[in-house]
DNA sequence: GTATATGATATTTTT
DNA sequence: TATCATATAC
């Protein structure tokens, strides 16, 4: 269509291009720069492309083409023979851009692509370099991944093993720790002392140790060790970091502003040597903070990597320039950014839609409403995507997509090997191939049940616990030190009379039935194997006789699993993809509206996206500023800024005045990402009486400015509170708040309330109050579910 | 050792 | 409101 203009514009930019050449051209064979694999590229993308030695940062904001620069950047360097495809590093955070980049590589230069083994997320090369030096890091090549949950559990007996109440200190808060650590690649003997307090009252670097002291054991690897091991390994063995370095000439990285410190740090020792790295990001779509990316690593990569060129991708051409505009006057609030300027040279388009209504269910219902009408319009399902802060969001919308009986596809949520039933049919696999596996076994021992309940379980840990390796020997205090492994320790149970008859039978058969699966093994199909052991353990049975009414979804998924191990040649082979792949072949919504959190869509374009939700406390989410205040707010905002940029024609935003969260009705205010909308991009229409008309309440609550963190000003709004107050006097309304009341201490301008006043909340209602003390005030409210709450909001009323 | 009741707890989650 | 883990009853 738009042929000529394009043509006439690859010309020009063919041009330019060979002005760049003279800079970047050795061994380059003659007339590369005319490669068909340029053409279509802007200037910018295609500077991007040539510019291959030395430190690039290529800043690629949202939509402006950056995995078409970025995968012909690839192909440029094998079809030039710069490189051999094993001598490229090219790491991404997801499989499925692994696995993207994979595929449009091979579609610009054909073969080759099979050589490239080093391409894919940043955990599954880690995984690869600790195989094959995995006994520099005292493990055996054939260590076994530990998932999330597994990670948890391990954490958990770590805690117990030190005598710590489970209840107070968690397996979940211990892994969140250790992860943070890891993420900032310290080991427990670099870890900071004054961080000792972190978790468990200063005993958190010595759970630490025994954590790790316990994935020795085990022969096991986190998340996070995968790469914090292959730090150590560079650090104390320069040979084999240099192995690396020199096989790298090299290297790309996507998503560059998700890194975590260990993730930098360890492309900074492979970069050493040739320094051609290449990393693409976008600061302002860094939304992974709290899982320990560092916006600061791109932030900074000019002074990391001097005469770093930076190359900025500002042609946006994914929306239009209202859907530009508003995204843009929105990010322009943060701070630590380094800035761009997206442009776009297609049409207007409609404005920003932002809509209030009265609660969540009319939302949904308006929502819902829209996409049938856009259906109508003949746009498919799949066109558009409905994008959530929280995943209990995502309730209303599936509850009403099921009455309107609109197809929908949930994005994101349980993962297939997440799940329980598929859990535990890879530890039945897992305890086959590794016999240590002690996490495995804990899991299946008695599921199907065999009379191998708690008390015989205590029995082997004490076995295990008390019985040392012959070679071990340690001698130093760890915390959940474990000698043996539990089925080594059952073997050592069965010779003694530790265990009643019944249980000692049942054991007899479950450790046979393992070593002879074990046996099996060797000769076997995976997926043969598979199958033989969920009938012949009763895994399979244990389901088929349940009356749960998941039950046949569980043994649909159990069959699907063996079907997922028939397209591997090894049981190795499977479990090391288990581990490092979640997903497993993805539908893709054929006609089904889009239904994820965020967090969830980056990456993605849709061209009608709704943001519901916008609501103070819910989005930005009060959580996350409570944690961290500042750095969360602004990463909240990108947040934002990355759902908006997700649309590519029409973006419409809503907040809700009354909402039920987990049962219970809430009142709740407008986002201030709202008002941060530039307006004249955006297009404001309320429910009349709400935030009203133009005299309107919503106006005077835009106009507020100095909107701070929490700003009790802000919540005091009396456009805002006069639109919920009339409403909610309004018979046959939705109830502004439910609940059974209660007691609510309130902190600030106590003096000018009396006992027995009664008082408006602008949270909780109305109320009276029960007792003023200096600066305190003591309210009981007739409608709250609350039982305690700080906050500072009480009138007269 | 197993079935049922209670109660705490619920952002985001690339690997 | 649903889910999970732990506590208790059988």
């Amino acid at each position: 269509m738009a042929s000529q203009s394009e043509k006439k514009l690859s010309i020009s930019e063919r041009a330019l291009a060979s002005l760049h050449e003279g800079s970047a051209a050795q061994n380059r064979p003659a007339g590369t720069e005319n490669a068909a694999y340029l053409d279509g590229l802007n200037n910018e993308q295609r500077e991007a492309v040539l510019a291959t030695e030395g430190p690039v940062l290529m800043l690629a904001g949202a939509g402006t083409g950056k995995t078409r620069a970025l995968t012909t950047r690839l192909a440029h360097l094998l079809h030039t023979g710069r490189a051999q495809p094993w001598q490229i590093l090219a790491v991404t955070f997801t499989n499925k851009a692994a696995r993207e980049m994979k595929e449009r590589i091979e579609k610009l230069v054909g073969e080759s692509v099979e050589g490239m083994k080093w391409l894919g997320t940043f955990h599954s090369i880690g995984a690869q370099i600790l195989r094959r030096h995995a006994e520099l890091a005292g493990l055996k090549s054939s260590f076994t991944i530990l998932d999330a949950d597994d990670q948890v559990r391990l954490a958990k007996q770590v805690i117990e093993a030190a005598n710590l109440d489970p209840k107070r200190w968690t397996g979940r808060g211990l892994a969140y720790v250790i992860d943070a650590w890891k993420n900032r690649g310290l080991t427990p003997d670099k870890v900071p002392a004054n961080e000792a307090y972190n978790f468990a009252e200063g005993k958190a670097i010595d759970l630490y140790r025994a954590y790790q002291a316990r994935l020795t054991t085990l022969n096991a690897a986190d998340f996070g060790d995968l790469l914090v091991h292959n730090l150590t390994i560079f650090q104390a063995n320069p040979d084999v970091l240099e192995e690396y370095q020199r096989r790298f000439r090299y290297m790309l990285v996507d998503e560059y502003q998700d890194t975590n410190v260990a993730q930098y740090l360890w492309l900074r020792l492979l970069a050493q040597k040739h320094k051609n790295i290449c990393c693409v990001g976008d600061d302002d779509q860094s939304i992974y903070g709290w899982r320990g990316a560092e916006v600061e690593n791109i932030l900074r990569f000019e002074k990391d990597f001097p005469g770093a060129k930076v190359i900025r991708l500002e042609r946006n051409y994914r929306s239009t320039p209202s859907i530009l505009g508003a995204a843009s006057g929105l990010i322009s609030s943060n701070t630590a950014r380094l800035g761009k300027t997206l442009w776009t040279d297609l049409e207007e388009g409609e404005k920003v839609k932002v809509r209030g209504v009265w609660d969540g269910e009319e939302e949904a219902r308006l929502i819902g409403d829209d996409i049938e009408a856009e259906q109508a319009k003949g746009r498919s399902l799949s066109d558009m995507a409905v994008l959530v802060r929280a995943s209990f969001q995502m309730r209303a919308f599936e509850e009403r997509f099921n009455t309107l009986g609109l197809a929908y596809k949930v994005v994101g949520g349980p993962r297939f090997y997440e799940r329980e039933e598929t859990r535990d049919a890879l530890s039945y696999l897992r305890l086959i191939r590794s016999a240590d596996d002690d996490l495995a076994f804990d899991r299946i021992v008695n599921k199907p049940k065999r009379g191998l309940g708690d008390k015989a379980l205590q029995v082997l840990h004490k076995i295990a616990r008390a019985q040392r390796r012959a070679d071990d020997d340690s001698t130093a205090f760890e915390v959940g030190a474990q000698g043996i492994s539990l089925m080594a320790a059952s073997r050592i149970a069965l010779e003694s009379d530790d265990l009643h008859a019944a249980a000692r039978r049942s054991l007899v058969n479950f450790v046979d039935t393992i070593d002879r699966w074990s046996r099996d093994a060797k000769d076997m199909a995976p997926a043969d194997l598979a199958e033989l052991v969920l009938e012949e353990s009763g895994y399979i049975d244990m389901w088929k006789n349940s009356k749960s009414p998941q039950a046949p979804g569980k043994l649909d998924n159990l069959k699907e699993l063996i079907q997922a191990v028939s397209e591997f040649d090894t049981l190795e082979g499977y479990l090391d993809h288990v581990a490092l792949v979640s997903e497993l072949n993805e539908d893709t919504g054929g006609g089904q509206v889009w239904l994820m959190t965020l967090h969830a869509a980056k990456g993605l374009e849709f061209p009608v996206v709704f943001l519901p939700g916008w609501e103070e406390e819910i989005f930005p989410s009060k959580r996350a500023l409570d944690e961290n205040g500042n750095a969360a707010l602004e990463e909240e905002r990108r947040l934002a800024y990355v759902g908006v940029t997700r649309a590519e024609e029409s973006c419409r935003i809503s907040f809700a005045a009354n909402r039920q969260i987990y049962g219970r009705w809430q009142a709740a205010m407008p986002s201030r990402f709202i008002d941060e909308l530039p307006e004249e991009h955006v297009d404001v229409v309320s429910e009349p009486g709400l935030y009203g008309n133009a005299a309107g309440d919503f106006a005077s609550h835009s106009s507020f400015e100095g909107v701070k963190l929490r700003d009790d000003a802000y919540y005091d709004n009396p456009g805002w509170r006069r639109a919920r107050a009339a409403k909610s006097r309004s018979a046959g309304e939705p109830p502004m708040i439910e609940g059974r009341g209660a007691t609510v201490s309130v902190s600030a301008g106590a003096s000018k309330f009396k006992k027995g006043q009664r008082v408006f909340h602008q949270k909780f209602g109305y109320g009276e109050i029960f007792a003023v003390e200096g600066q305190k005030l003591t309210v009981n409210f007739e409608h709250s579910g609350l039982k305690k709450v700080i906050d500072t909001f009480v009138d007269a009323a």
